[in-house]
RNA sequence: GCGAGAGUGGCGGAACUGGCAGACGCGCCGGUCUUAGAAGCCGGUGGGCAACCGUGGGGGUUCAAGUCCCCCCUCUCGCACCA
């Protein structure tokens, strides 16, 4: 063992051993319990940030940790390698898309991540952007397409001019693009789309059965869902006998009804405006409102404004004629884009009813005092009694709710319906840079899938990138000109590509059985080691890719290909790593370079000090002068284990003979404080705090002689923290181990046990407390009864100087912490 | 506005089912070693001269409250015209 601690060679030599060893090579082994630890993979962009050192840290601890616990881990790595970065890349640099990923990858894998010495399964690695992997998701597509899942409509979508493509919601920011800082227009584009929403009911449901998950995460979720049950109902168009139908979650203020307003789209406006005096002004507001940008016209702070279209719906129950408006605040995608409206009820069309001079109608009656519409100064819209409702008169709302339904549905004239927020998933990107959508376009036989066999479409190589016009795919005629698979006659190919998410939501299945050639995944494979036991990732995903996995999962399964109905059993999102109370950004010039920790410091410190500076689902403020306290540490250790090293070649490490021991008894603590601190939502931060202190006790018990009969407790506390720390310092603690002359990769030890009977204190320290404060401790035997307890106390001369002679009201004896005196 | 989470020394953070507030680390102060310094090692470190006071503020329950209850303030994140 060197004398000093040089982590540059000690880790080079242990990464190697590793590879040379195959050690985190696995298997399915259905003798052994499975564990499948798995972080969020990265998009190669070129280099790792200390968000991914921290989400890989946490990660590798977990999968070491069960693996000496005896379970059979996998834990693999991959790349989420198609994107728009890599396509701008070539635009500006002239470098293909597939050279500048690949190229980023190997240097993100070879100099980087096998520089932090995780316990990957490299045997595994999945690369998104290889036809060995797209052209499953090309499979996938077919197969949803055979069953209505994947269909091509018509929409609005979001799109930057600049960039030429199509964003996803989630790229755009407060109304821009989020790369180029456009403005983000609409455009109205045939595109291809899951069928998402067709497991609306089901998404919702699970969220109860994921009780790893972390609440808001779910709750993000449910609300994205946005589940809305109520009634559909049809108004008749007074003179033109048409249709408006609406929905609304509030039946029970149907009678309450005194305008309606339909959205700027709405088909009918055309109709009701024909002939009528209105019309211009009416095709005048349309426009203008349909012309602002979706962000724009969604703020909330948006003046609610319409205008009367000159035409009257009536009212289906009370055979009311009331005034249909056109409002700037009614969203065609939502419901049926057309609303009644209630202002004695709702706040907005309250609002919008006293603008425009529109009457109000009280429906619900408060119980505890009348409404009176002169006085109004907002909607009421809590619990009441229905009024001027017809039969419905005197029905407490909640239940009147149900009675209306019903009574529309018996009527004919609506019916129960559900809303969801959620939107069908668009998928098609006017980009190169991704899966090739296998469809193919005849004018003979219309929209063919590609067939299986002719899997994958592959992207072609030799295209232009010229950030002009469309996009390379679709100038590439000799991609876009092919054969319909029908006919044989002249066809065109599609040139969407897939968005980057249908990649991810479903490479935690490829990992199962990562060359498998006759399907996505090999089913008997997924069925031993899904589903994943332990999710790790930042919290910006938790409704994105997290739904569209979900999603995956179930459609994977409804297509008989696993049996799980949810990919990740546990979640844990992790903070943000912080410096100078900001998120690490070039701009503000506050990054660290992982790269340069690792050289100056070491993995082992790199992966320590973030481990410790915060729990894992906080943020975590980087601190420089905390990183030389996790190095600090480690060099402590290294010394103390330096010093017996030699001493110790021929020491038995300590056993149960040792009970009483003052170190012993620490070692003992300290391992059961470990594993606990893990079980226990991952405290990576006090499991380290606890191991400091067991080294801080092994310095103290070492500072005087040491007779050599200690040496074998010695040689147990240096054992065991080589073993407690092997999950968080792992080449460090290889070394160590080594040095303590054992044979043995300790990435393959058992985890230690703790002996509850050398856990115990033989004399403990209790507080003494007059009235509540702390007046003296008492050193005493353990397990004393209170009686004996309570008379040592009140014999205590500090204590009989603060009771002052009064006697004892009441003595609390609380065992092995506390004596409360109340005089 | 609604929902979730948080507020503890100079800093990052501890404190299990109410039971010594501040573990551990950083920083700072002192000692040792050294010609000197750095590193290491050892000791100290919430405030206050003290009685005492201290976990965002104010009430309460309790022998005992960072922890439980009520009211309020601030911050972070999500949702937010969804009919």
């Amino acid at each position: 063992m060197e004398e000093r601690y040089e982590a540059g060679t000690v880790e080079q030599r242990w990464q190697r051993f590793w590879e040379d060893e195959r050690t985190f090579r696995v298997t399915e082994d259905p003798s052994r319990p499975k564990y499948y630890c798995l972080e969020m993979f990265p998009y190669p962009s070129g280099r790792i940030h200390m968000g991914h050192v921290r989400n890989y840290s946490i990660g590798d601890v977990v999968s070491r940790y069960k693996r000496m616990r005896g379970f059979n881990v996998l834990h693999p790595m991959g790349w989420d390698s198609f994107g728009l970065p890599a396509e701008n890349a070539a635009i500006k640099h002239n470098v293909h898309p597939e050279k500048w990923t690949l190229e980023n990858i190997s240097f993100m894998r070879d100099k980087q991540l096998k520089r932090m010495g995780l316990s990957y399964d490299w045997g595994r690695e999945v690369t998104t952007c290889l036809p060995e992997y797209y052209r499953w998701n090309q499979w996938i597509f077919l197969r949803m397409f055979e069953k209505g899942l994947a269909y091509k409509k018509r929409s609005y979508v979001n799109w930057c001019p600049s960039c030429a493509t199509v964003l996803a919601n989630e790229q755009v920011e407060n109304g821009v693009c989020w790369r180029c800082g456009s403005v983000v227009t609409h455009k109205e584009l045939e595109q291809w789309f899951f069928r998402i929403t067709s497991y609306a009911e089901e998404l919702l449901e699970h969220t109860d059965k994921l009780p790893g998950w972390p609440e808001r995460v779910l709750t993000m979720q449910r609300n994205w869902i946005g589940k809305s049950v109520g009634v559909e109902v049809d108004f008749t168009v007074e003179g033109n006998g048409g249709k408006l139908t609406i929905f609304t979650t509030r039946p029970d203020t149907l009678y309450g009804v005194t305008f309606m307003s339909i959205a700027p789209e709405h088909p009918m406006v055309e109709k009701l405006i024909q002939g009528k005096p209105q019309a211009d002004a009416v095709r005048a507001f349309c426009q203008r409102v349909m012309r602002l940008d979706k962000a724009v016209r969604t703020d909330e702070s948006q003046e609610k404004e319409g205008v009367f279209t000159g035409a009257y719906a009536v009212n289906p129950l009370n055979n009311e004629k009331v005034p249909v408006w056109v409002g700037n605040f009614v969203l065609m995608d939502y419901g049926t884009g057309a609303i009644m409206s209630v202002p004695a009820h709702d706040q907005r069309d309250f609002e919008f009813a006293k603008k425009y001079g529109i009457p109000v109608r009280v429906v619900i009656q408060n119980a505890k005092k009348d409404l009176d519409i002169a006085a109004m100064k907002a909607a009421y819209i809590d619990e009441g009694t229905m009024v001027g409702s017809g039969p419905f008169d005197g029905t407490p709302n909640a239940a009147g709710k149900e009675k209306v339904a019903d009574y529309v549905q018996e009527r004919g004239i609506g019916k129960r319906t559900v809303n969801w927020r959620l939107r069908d998933w668009g998928v098609s990107r006017q980009r190169y840079w991704g899966t090739p959508i296998p469809i193919v376009y005849c004018d003979a036989c219309g929209t063919v899938p590609v067939p299986d066999k002719d899997l994958p479409v592959l992207l072609p190589t030799d295209v232009a990138f010229t950030g002009k016009g469309s996009s390379p795919l679709a100038e590439s005629t000799s991609f876009r000109e092919t054969t319909c698979p029908t006919c044989g006659g002249k066809a065109r190919r599609e040139t969407d590509t897939m968005d980057t998410f249908v990649d991810s939501s479903w490479y935690f299945l490829r990992y199962c059985s990562p060359r498998h050639d006759a399907a996505p995944f090999d089913k008997k494979a997924a069925a031993y080691w899904m589903n994943v036991d332990q999710y790790i990732g930042g919290i910006e995903h938790a409704v994105l890719h997290l739904l569209y996995a979900r999603f995956f999962t179930k459609v994977l399964r409804d297509l008989g290909l696993t049996d799980v109905d949810e990919p990740f059993k546990n979640l844990l999102t992790q903070g943000m790593v912080i410096k100078d109370g900001a998120k690490m950004s070039k701009s503000k010039g506050n990054v660290v370079d992982p790269d340069f920790i690792i050289n100056k410091y070491g993995a082992d410190t790199a992966r320590l000090f973030s481990l410790f500076a915060a729990p894992p689902e906080k943020d975590l403020e980087w601190s420089d002068q905390g990183v030389d306290g996790a190095y600090r540490f480690l060099h402590r250790v290294w010394a103390i284990t330096h010093r017996y090293h030699e001493r110790l070649r021929t020491v038995r490490a300590a056993g149960n003979e040792a009970r009483g021991d003052r170190l012993f008894r620490k070692v003992h603590q300290t391992i059961r404080k470990v594993t606990e601190d893990i079980e226990r939502q991952f405290q990576f931060n006090t499991a380290i705090a606890a191991m400091m202190e067991l080294v801080n006790e092994l310095y103290e018990y070492t500072s005087k002689d040491l007779p050599a009969e200690k040496l074998p407790i010695v040689r147990r506390a240096l054992e065991t923290v080589a073993l407690l720390l092997a999950p968080f310092a792992p080449h460090f603690s290889e070394e160590l181990w080594r040095a303590l002359g054992r044979e043995t990769s300790i990435a393959g030890e058992p985890w230690p046990s703790f002996d509850a009977e050398a856990i115990k204190e033989s004399e403990i320290t209790l507080v003494v407390q007059v009235n509540g404060k702390v007046r003296s401790k008492l050193t005493i035997a353990a397990g004393l009864p209170d009686r004996e307890i309570e008379a040592a106390a009140l014999a205590d001369a500090k204590v009989r100087e603060h009771t002052a002679g009064k006697s004892p009201k009441k003595v609390i004896v609380v065992q092995g912490k506390l004596v409360n005196i109340v005089v």
